[in-house]
DNA sequence: TTGATGACAGACG
DNA sequence: CCGTCTGCCATCA
């Protein structure tokens, strides 16, 4: 057996950290890809979070992301901004307000 | 193996 | 507000 990790299973690792942060993530919070990935202990790793969300089939809140803008997920916009909306979060123009976001909420 | 790409972030202009 | 460039790193042609 190989003694030197798999490239593999480093991103397995990586990518079930994100995905017990973004389980962790309540209804009414909004959270950016930076901040996910510094919670799960990969600063400056947000385009991870990304690459998991858009290709896990687990079932996590990825509406509740957006990045450091507060944008809207490309292509998703509609139907995240209707479930952000029925979470009580104020969406704008495509984008959510800044003091909406963070474990805070508000 | 190299180069391009991406549900990003931050700095610049 | 927008576009461009760099940093980050797995994935794909």
């Amino acid at each position: 057996m190989g003694s030197r990790t798999d490239p593999a299973d480093l991103s397995a690792e990586r990518t079930q950290r994100i995905l017990d942060v973004l389980r962790s993530i309540g209804p009414g919070e909004v959270v950016t890809y930076g901040e996910i990935a510094a919670d799960a202990g990969y600063p400056r790793q947000s385009r991870f979070v990304g690459r998991v969300l858009a290709t896990t089939d687990e079932e996590v809140p990825w509406w509740r992301v957006v990045n450091a803008a507060g944008r809207l997920v490309p292509g998703h916009e509609r139907e995240q901004s209707a479930l952000l909306r029925a979470e009580g979060v104020a969406v704008e123009g495509g984008r959510v307000r800044r003091a909406t976001y963070g474990r805070f909420r508000g």
